[in-house]
DNA sequence: ATTTACATAATATAATTATAAAATACAATT
DNA sequence: AATTGTATTTTATAATTATATTATGTAAAT
């Protein structure tokens, strides 16, 4: 009857945390300092500081507050993504929904009511999901009662359409005067990639591979400084994420994708912007004309 | 305590469609064309017509439905603003909310009841309105309460990264292959530039003059006959009006603008894309170089 | 075959309320 | 001075309900 608890989420936030910080046994957490960092007040940090001290991640001293019980590296990761999947139950809907629109399942039109009743949820929680998809173009509400399913997702066309934007997009953000190369995100990215050409391909999950993918290209539009541009890419490669998932992954393109992804990276630090922009521009061009899939 | 009826709003779009489509008195008005016009069920059309009816712009027959009582072009214009302004609560709001933010009322972080307070509004209209305005990019929730306003209103330099992405995607909009001049919408705007040109921008409201200005630009990406850079474009301008409407606009530079305007559609309908391409991004570049608007 | 007119069903809003959670103020502790 | 721990206030969610509005099925009229 209330709202749930933000404490599980900000379990693995702390967790993520001390980790990307590489924190070791016995370092204080200061809430205030959590607090902000998560951009909430110490009320749940604190309830999800208990929890931890539960699991034994963390220990309590009196009138201290707590420490980090275990070495940042230590922790198990599996406790982690598993007590992900509990916390937020609007992502697994918001994709059941986009599964059902994309297989036909659901109609063009649809009403609040129907969705509340075939996905069981109080309205709040569904107007929160069709909101963000609304915000994501795949979706309109109707004068009356009601929403409909735009284009977007299911035409070829806008699908095309797509390409030919994040294409113009990327290009021209890294023909930006305002373009600052970062060293530091080229060598992780360099990482991921030859990981991911070095075998990776093979075994990672769809969602892993495609978010690979995605941060290289967040991370070149980033150097741009420009947020509008950052945006723009951050919103078509959420709609990408959707398509993309329903189709079968063309797991045997991925080698030479990485390699460009590669090239891009070898001229970007040896000064030769345009050359890179224009190479990046026919690369994201050439992936979305070869592939085809079933709309 | 049930929702505002869509019937006032109907009304203005019947007579804005029996205006755009240059109705005479006596011709019909079927039920069922109207509601898939204006894309709602027959209910609410059948009681904008009998309101429209009392008003004596249409006329029942018994059996045979609704017929237009007047030449459409004889609809006084006065009625019609008047009756806007009662049938929509939510945009007023919205722009009070940009306002007060602009203008530092607000803070930068505010709970959703302390603005159902401040404008005495139900939550489901507030929220409805955040979630437009979050839609726009200026305003975040927060994981725990309340709602954050993002610098994109407020900073300067957001404002010079939205010409700068303006001047691009207008620019590669009108490059693209899929391009295809319009030459109807040309004629169009051709007229409304002259017209401001022409005084216009002495008299006419801040409205009208940005609407003018806007309507413009769209057009042309229009053209490009792609979604993603028009939906880009519509979306960053929704932004621009409300900065724009909060500085003083400078009429002085209006009939440059109108002038370089009516060169761009010159250089369009004399088949030199390149050039009205190349021209319309320091067109854009200019504007934003020159204003300085107190933010 | 359309279209209206009416009756009925379905829908969404707003108001209300209980409740758990988040935010905050402040004394106590380090 | 900074931080914790507790008490208090504020907030948002979910469930419920009344009601006007929208949507729709169907018979009657054109």
């Amino acid at each position: 009857m209330a709202r749930n608890s933000l404490s599980p989420q900000i379990s693995i936030e702390i967790i993520e945390f001390v980790r990307a910080n590489e924190m070791r046994k016995g370092e204080h957490l200061p809430l205030q300092k959590l607090a902000d960092t998560f951009r909430v007040s110490r009320a749940p940090i604190m309830s999800a500081l208990r929890k931890l001290e539960e699991r034994g991640i963390v220990r309590a001293e009196a009138n201290r507050g707590y420490f980090l019980n275990i070495d940042s590296d230590k922790i198990d990761v599996a406790s982690r993504s598993e007590h992900a999947q509990g916390s937020d139950r609007e992502e697994p809907i918001y994709f059941r929904i986009a599964e059902d629109r994309l297989s036909g399942v659901l109609p063009e039109k649809v009403s609040e009511s129907e969705l509340m009743r075939i996905y069981d949820l109080p309205r709040t929680k569904l107007l929160k999901i069709l909101h963000r998809i609304s915000d994501e173009g795949w979706i309109e509400r109707l004068p009356g009662n009601g929403w409909t399913f735009r284009q977007t997702l299911t035409s070829r066309k806008s699908y095309e359409e797509g390409y030919v934007f994040r294409a113009v997009i990327e290009q021209q953000a890294m023909l930006l005067p305002s373009f600052e190369p970062n060293y530091e995100g080229f060598l992780k990215a360099r990482e991921v990639q030859t990981a991911l050409g070095d075998g990776g391909y093979e075994h990672w999950s769809r969602a892993e591979i495609f978010k690979a993918n995605n941060d290289f290209h967040e991370m070149l539009v980033a150097c741009s400084g420009n947020e509008f541009f950052l945006d723009s890419i951050k919103r078509i490669n959420r709609l990408r994420r959707l398509v993309e998932y329903h189709v079968t992954i063309d797991r045997s393109r991925l080698p030479k994708q990485t390699i460009e992804h590669l090239h891009i990276l070898d001229l970007l630090e040896t000064d030769r912007r345009t050359e890179a922009a224009a190479f990046l521009y026919t690369h994201i061009m050439g992936a979305g004309r070869i592939k085809t899939p079933q709309l």
